[in-house]
Formats: C-alpha cells, sequence, structure tokens
DNA sequence: AGCACGCCGACT
DNA sequence: GTCGGCGTGCTC
C-alpha cells in the first residue's frame, strides 16, 4: 500500500518573511490539522511552537524537509477567520506572517526551547582531572539531572558560562538539549466527594453513632460536606477542600482521615482562573429621548452601512447605548467585541457590564495574567456554544481572540493613539483592524467618542461611515464653562506665580472653598524639571541618546527618557564650571509641589506614569478622589480618561502652548481633543463646572474652539489644512525609518532609498529628516514619510515599496541599515 | 530571533 | 601564533 507523506506549512513566531515546510511524521497523519500547534527545529537547535496553516502532499524540491516533531493541539486553536485576518494585517501593516502570530497569541500559547545541561551517561572521565567549576556543575548534576543555563550562572557565580559548558562537552562530560515546556498551567483544586457507599441511610447512621464518640472534628467536617454537597450548584456532589477548610479549623487532619476511612474521596479537578460572576443580573437601563434617537438612527445606518460613527459629548451616555446594540447582537445569537483603550478599562467599567451579562463576558488586556489570557482564548473555542464568551470586553489585542460568530464591535474612545501599537511589529491600528475584522465576519463596528480623529470625521460626514450625534449630556447636566487665562498679559504684568495666573489661582482657592474639587492638567509626563547652567546655558544630555536627561527630584537621579541611564546630577557645570545650575520647564511632580505651597491645606495628590506604576495604584487614586479623600488631582493625560467625577468644579489647564506647538501634524488635533476630553471631566449635577486654560496665544483658533466646544469649525479648520499639506485622510501614510551606527552610512542610504522611492512617488516623498531625537541608544535615526493618494490603491503602493525596499537591502554598502515600516503612523 | 560562519584586533 | 570580537546570512 502506497503512505502517504503529508507536509505541512508552518508559521514560526520569528520576523521571518514566509512560511516554512515540515515534513509530518506518518502517525500524525489523521491529527494534523491546520490552526493546531506543533513543536519544529527551526535552525540549527532551537525549538519553537508554530501553527500549521497549511497541509499538503507537496514535497519540497529545493530542501529536505524537517520533520516536526510533536503536536501540541487536538484541535484548532486557530480558526480559518484568523488566518484571513492575519493575512490582511500582515500584507497592510508590511510585516512579517511571524510578527502576527506573536502579537495574536498570548504568551501561554508561545514557547521556545531552553538549553538544558545533561550528564553525558557514557562519561568515564576522572572529576578530579576538572576544573573547579566544572566540578561544581558535575556535582550539582548529582542531585539534579537537569540543569538550565541559568542555574549553572548561580552555581558558578559566572556570567560567561558559555566556554565551561562548551568544555564539559568537549571532554565528553555533559551533553546539550533543548527541552520545551508548555507555559500555560491550568489550575487545578483539590474536591472532596461522599463515598457512594455512604449514599445510603443505614451506612450513614452507623459513621454518625461512630464518629459522634469517638471523632468530633470529623463529624463537623462530615455534616458540612452534607451540606455544601447538596447545593444545587454543585455536580455530582463535589465539594472545594478549601470550603471545608475555609472556617474551620483542623479539618485538614479530619478530612485525611475521612478519606483513609473511605468516607471521602479526595481529587483533583481544572476549575480554571476566571471565577464565576456572582452578584445580581440588571436590567439595562432605558434610554432617554437623544439616546433614543441616536440608537435607533445607528440601528437604521447599520442597514446600509457597515461602519457608524457616535459623536457622543462626555457624559451623554454613549455606554448605555453600546449596551442596547450588545443586547441586539446577543438575541441575534452572535458575538460582541467592545474595544477600549487600555487605560479606561478599569474595574468600573468591567463591573457595570457585568451587572448586565453576567458570565457571558470575557475580558481581556495585558494586564492580565498570560495563564488568564490563555483562559479566555480557550474559552473562546469551546465547542458548546454556551460556554464561550459572547461579550468580550478588551484592549487592543482582543482583536486576536479567535471569534467564531462576531456580529459586533464597538471601538470605543475611538480616537485614542493607544489603538496604534508602535514598538514591534505589526504596527496595527486596532480600530481599522477591527473594522477590517467585522467585515470578515460581515459584522458592523460602531467608533465612538466625545472627540473622534479627524479620519473617522471626514469618513462619517462625506457618507463612507454613518453618522450620529449626542450633543447634550445625560440628565440635563450643562456643558462646562471654558476661560482663558492669558499668561502673555499676566506675565508682562508681573503677575505670574511661577506657572500659574492670577485667574487660575483664584479659581481653585474659590472651588475649594466650595467644597469641590479641583483637576490640574499638565501634559508634560511625570518627570521633573531638566537642569540648565544658567552661565553657560549648558545643559545634561545622554551619552547614547540625543536627549537632554530630566532631573528625577524622588531619587535625584537625572535620567534619559530613551534608553534608560541614569547618572548623579554633579554640582557644578562641566562646561564652563559654575556652580548655578537651575531646573528649567516643569512636569508635574513640580506643580504638585508648588500647589502644595499655594495650598496648604489642600489635599494634593498626582496622576502620571510615575504614580501609577504599580498594580493598583490607578485604581488606588481613582477611588481616593471619588472617595473625596483628594482635592486637587494634578495629572497627564491619564486624568483625561473613563471616570466621571461628579464633583469637579474646576479643571485647569496650565499651558496649552506645549500641546499646540507640538511639530506634528495631529498637534492641533490632540491639543482640542485633550482639553475637550479633561474639560469633561468638570460637572456637576445641579452646578455648571468651569474650565481654565492658560496660554500665551489666547486668539489661537483651536483655543477658540476649544472654548466654544465648536467641534464643526475645529474639523473643518483640521480638514482644510490637511487637504492643502497632503495630509490624512486625503493621504495615507507610510513612515520608513533607518537606523545605523554609523550616521555618514545612515545618510547615504537614506539619500538612495529617497531616490529610489522619488522615482516612484515623485513629491510625495518627504525627507529622509533626522527626527526630534536623532540618536538613540547609539543608533542614529533618519525618517522617510511616503504620502499614498487617498484613491490611488493602497495594495499598489504598499507593493512598490516593498519592491524598492527589496532593491535596497541588497546593496551591499547598506547592509549594517535597519529599515522599520509603520503604516499609517501616529 | 538565534545561531554559525567568517574575518580582524589583544593576548598566552 | 590563538582567542574572541561582532558583522552577515540562513533557517524548511
Amino acid at each position: 500500500m502506497e503512505r502517504n507523506t503529508l507536509f505541512a506549512d508552518v508559521i514560526v513566531p520569528l520576523a521571518v518573511p514566509k512560511t516554512y515546510t515540515y515534513r509530518i511524521p506518518q502517525e500524525y497523519n489523521e491529527i494534523v490539522q491546520p490552526g493546531i500547534r506543533v513543536v519544529v527545529q527551526f535552525g540549527k537547535k532551537k525549538l519553537y511552537a508554530a501553527v500549521i496553516k497549511n497541509i499538503h502532499s507537496e514535497a519540497p524540491k529545493a530542501y529536505e524537509a524537517k520533520y516536526i516533531d510533536a503536536i501540541l493541539d487536538e484541535f484548532p486553536v486557530i480558526t480559518p477567520t484568523q488566518f484571513q485576518f492575519w493575512e490582511w494585517l500582515s500584507s497592510y501593516y508590511m510585516c512579517h506572517p511571524g510578527d502576527v502570530l506573536s502579537a495574536a497569541l498570548p504568551g501561554g500559547l508561545k514557547i521556545s526551547s531552553e538549553s538544558k545541561i545533561i550528564k553525558n551517561p557514557h562519561y568515564e572521565g576522572d572529576l578530579s582531572e576538572l576544573k573547579d567549576n566544572e566540578f561544581l556543575i558535575m556535582e550539582a548534576l548529582e542531585t539534579s539531572p537537569v540543569l538550565s543555563v541559568q542555574e549553572v550562572m548561580q552555581i558558578t557565580g559566572n556570567k560567561v558560562v558559555h566556554s565551561i559548558i562548551q568544555a564539559l562537552i568537549k571532554k565528553n562530560a555533559v551533553i546539550l538539549e533543548e527541552e520545551v515546556r508548555e507555559k500555560f498551567k491550568p489550575k487545578m483544586e483539590t474536591f472532596l466527594r461522599i463515598s457512594s457507599t455512604y449514599h445510603d441511610d443505614k451506612q450513614l447512621q452507623e459513621l454518625f453513632t461512630q464518629l459522634e464518640k469517638k471523632a468530633p472534628k470529623q463529624l463537623e467536617v462530615f455534616m458540612k460536606m452534607i451540606v455544601l454537597s447538596r447545593r444545587n450548584d454543585t455536580v455530582t456532589g463535589a465539594v472545594k477542600k478549601s470550603e471545608i477548610t475555609k472556617d474551620l479549623e483542623g479539618s485538614d487532619a479530619a478530612i485525611t482521615s475521612l478519606a483513609k476511612k473511605g468516607v471521602l474521596e479526595v481529587f483533583s479537578m481544572e476549575t480554571g482562573r476566571l471565577g464565576a460572576f456572582s452578584g445580581v443580573i440588571n436590567e439595562s437601563k432605558d434610554l432617554n429621548e437623544k439616546q433614543q434617537q441616536s440608537y435607533g438612527s445607528i440601528q437604521d445606518q447599520f442597514a446600509q452601512k457597515d461602519v457608524v460613527l457616535l459623536h457622543g459629548v462626555t457624559s451623554s451616555g454613549k455606554t448605555e447605548i453600546y449596551i442596547k446594540l450588545i443586547e441586539d447582537t446577543l438575541a441575534e445569537g452572535k458575538q460582541v467585541l467592545y474595544l477600549l483603550p487600555e487605560i479606561a478599562l478599569t474595574t468600573q467599567i468591567i463591573t457595570r457590564l457585568q451587572k448586565i451579562f453576567g458570565d457571558r463576558i470575557g475580558v481581556y488586556h495585558s494586564k492580565y495574567g498570560e495563564n488568564e489570557r490563555v483562559e479566555v482564548w480557550m474559552r473562546m473555542l469551546e465547542k458548546d456554544a454556551s460556554k464561550r464568551f459572547s461579550v468580550v470586553l478588551g484592549a487592543r489585542s482582543a482583536i486576536f481572540l479567535p471569534f467564531e460568530n462576531l456580529g459586533l464591535i464597538i471601538v470605543d474612545e475611538e480616537h485614542e493613539s493607544s489603538f496604534k501599537q508602535f514598538d514591534p511589529a505589526p504596527r496595527y491600528n486596532a480600530r481599522d483592524a477591527a473594522i477590517m475584522l467585522a467585515h470578515l465576519f460581515k459584522a458592523k463596528t460602531l467608533l465612538g467618542s466625545a472627540t473622534p480623529s479627524v479620519e473617522s470625521w471626514f469618513n462619517a460626514t462625506s457618507g463612507k461611515y454613518g453618522f450620529t450625534e449626542i450633543l447634550e449630556r445625560f440628565g440635563g447636566l450643562e456643558m462646562p464653562e471654558v476661560v482663558v487665562a492669558d499668561m502673555k498679559e499676566a506675565s508682562r504684568k508681573k503677575l505670574m506665580q511661577s506657572h500659574f495666573t492670577p485667574l487660575l489661582l483664584d479659581e481653585i482657592k474659590l472651588a475649594l472653598e466650595n467644597k469641590e474639587q479641583v483637576i490640574i492638567f499638565q501634559n508634560r509626563r511625570g518627570y521633573a524639571p531638566q537642569l540648565q547652567c544658567q552661565m553657560c546655558g549648558w545643559v545634561p544630555e545622554c551619552v547614547s541618546c540625543d536627549v537632554s536627561l530630566t532631573y528625577h527630584r524622588a531619587i535625584h537621579l537625572l535620567k534619559c527618557h530613551y534608553c534608560g541611564f541614569s547618572t548623579k546630577p554633579s554640582g557644578s557645570c562641566p562646561a564652563c564650571g559654575s556652580t548655578d545650575i537651575k531646573m528649567k520647564g516643569f512636569g508635574t511632580e513640580k506643580i504638585e509641589d508648588e500647589l502644595s505651597v499655594f495650598f496648604p491645606s489642600a489635599k494634593i495628590k498626582r496622576m502620571d506614569l510615575d504614580t501609577t506604576r504599580g498594580k493598583h495604584s490607578y485604581k488606588n487614586i481613582i477611588n481616593d478622589f471619588e472617595e473625596k479623600k483628594i482635592d486637587i488631582l494634578v495629572g497627564t493625560q491619564m486624568v483625561t480618561k473613563g471616570l466621571d467625577f461628579d464633583n469637579v468644579g474646576l479643571v485647569g489647564i496650565l499651558s496649552a502652548d506645549s500641546m499646540l506647538q507640538f511639530p506634528d501634524f495631529r498637534a492641533h488635533e490632540r491639543s482640542f481633543q485633550l482639553m475637550v476630553q479633561v474639560s469633561g471631566r468638570t460637572g456637576r449635577k445641579n452646578k455648571r463646572g468651569k474650565v481654565i486654560i492658560q496660554t500665551y496665544q489666547v486668539t489661537h483658533p483651536v483655543v477658540r474652539q476649544v472654548i466654544h466646544t465648536d467641534y464643526n469649525a475645529h474639523y473643518l479648520q483640521e480638514l482644510n489644512e490637511r487637504q492643502e499639506f497632503n495630509y490624512p485622510p486625503y493621504f495615507k501614510l507610510i513612515e520608513i525609518t533607518l537606523q545605523a551606527k554609523d550616521p555618514d552610512q545612515l545618510n547615504a542610504a537614506a539619500n538612495f532609498l529617497s531616490a529610489q522611492l522619488r522615482t516612484v512617488f515623485g513629491k510625495n516623498i518627504l525627507g529622509p529628516e533626522s527626527p526630534l531625537i536623532p540618536r538613540i541608544r547609539n543608533n542614529y535615526l533618519k525618517k522617510l514619510l511616503i504620502k499614498v493618494q487617498r484613491d490611488q490603491s493602497h495594495n499598489a503602493a504598499r507593493k512598490r515599496i516593498t519592491d524598492v525596499l527589496e532593491f535596497f537591502g541588497s546593496k551591499q554598502e547598506y547592509k549594517a541599515v535597519r529599515v522599520v515600516v509603520d503604516v499609517d503612523p501616529m
């Protein structure tokens, strides 16, 4: 009989440009299928968990395929739709399939091998002839037969351990092996069950009398077992051991005795970490008139259009509309994906939705543990549809979950730049990818925001997307009063007190007197000011990046924001020797300090990257603020998101200028969004909130637009400028960054590449230009921007870029130049 | 990504 | 003379 040899094209989780073909061992022929993970050796030694993309029987001609080492899954963990989605992602964002795989799979499903040292069974040499370090290793191998490279480091206390291992291999003393292990550990718990012999009354009676006399503790345990095992939520009368031991001291020993007597059976079972929702399920709230109108309009437009933009001002009650739409989708038996920026994924929102959707809702984001993420993934793949999550609330990575029949995707805070992944490829925008994902399911997408992105606004107003607006706040809450504080005039009159205008200080005082809370927004991150020599202007800079170092007061160190380099500030200027070194600029930390001088009795807290690093610190600050334990909250963008505080009388924006002057075509859009969003934090039940914008440019159009909450004026102006200068949404951007150690080589490479690109795209190539920070970690950077006209084929443009880059890569003289492509950069 | 092969500098 | 630095190319 002829044997059918099968081959599998697999995606390895690495930045390699294609799939690789492996031979399937005969015994796996019946069980392999696309979407399962397999262990393969890729390269000389390393083993990886790769994913089978397709199976065929065409033997590769140019090489001998390696065998698949092992099979990791019994059923596919990647669905066919996901493969389609992945293909689109790698094509659109110009990255490798392996990049997508790495981003898509939760860490727990990715495995790669680790080198392990084991004793060579045939070794017959004399241990006393070994060097000290070598002897230590051999000795350690006697007690634990397998050692990792890390363990060898610990044993020898040596950091460079490679040569020692190599020496031992040469002497035939040890062998090196690659070991893989699944990272995901199912959570197991110990359960107890009453043995079947004790189910009849006679036996029970006997046991009772026996225990009553001799073992009261055991009787107590047994009684509790009986009660708990008869709850209707237990299957087969199994009870968690922890439930018994929890508030019954010394019950452990009693359980052991009962098990020995054969009264109780002890066994372990997988329980999972996701827990079950145990609160009360509430009905969703009825919509008010405005919400109802919007909701109806969205439904209507979904009949024609795949995407609808919901523009609803802060506290207009967008979430209630989302909930209605989710209910509708669930009623059709379809799934919903609800995307939020990471930072907005607070417990408050999760609880609110759980109260309505209970166990049907799953949560998925990066702060979730690895094991939990695997469990959510696996729950999506459950054969029994009733066990699957029908709603997933998640951050951008949630678009990678294995949905079965998605009906609706909601992208809340649609304008947020955190939907875009920057650093490792795929540099995807989850909002745009979500629209594609929805398309693959023939599902609908709802984009929601109080300050939509210019792109979405354009798509909505030009008819590509549906569009609906709620311009009133929920419950008759008034829009805040926005006032400008003229810093130019204040400083001319010498009235500025550090960074504060008299107007802002007065208003803060007033608000505090009225027992209202205050939010002060300062765009500069949590870092403290820079240092500058007052004599010669010298500013301390990083040794390996072209940026000035920022001073961290709490740790008294100068730090580089880009590479982490830190150094002690010196007392005198190395350039001129002067000791007159002063702080320059200001961040939230300094503002917090100054406010505590102006308002010594106020409780002031800071919310920025530095104060929210801990696991619960973000939540704690929010809670403290809600419980009015904080009078003034000083913060960065963070304060603009997520929460509706109901006692904020005043919001102060310290400097609109620093945002407006940012050298980026999105500076105005971002400033508008930030200012409008932070303004939305004010306002109380029966009193209009106040917002003060400090600025040197009182007549700046964006400042005017914020004052009058004039969305139309803002978008009109932005669109005009974007059109005039060929920026999105009229043109699509693709940014290419070149990096090299040698600046001359980099320049040559950048000039060559831009010339090549210009032959294809002509004047729509910008650069090469040095970015704001021209050197990071001793790597010099140059940026090129390609503008692709909206009506041009993006596919064709990308194909051309790929061709040019391939030609570029073939040039020997540019081999050392790293190329990073970012499609739709933000 | 990781690993080997290969060609130039500071050491026994 | 060798050990080892990291630049370059390949992985089914």
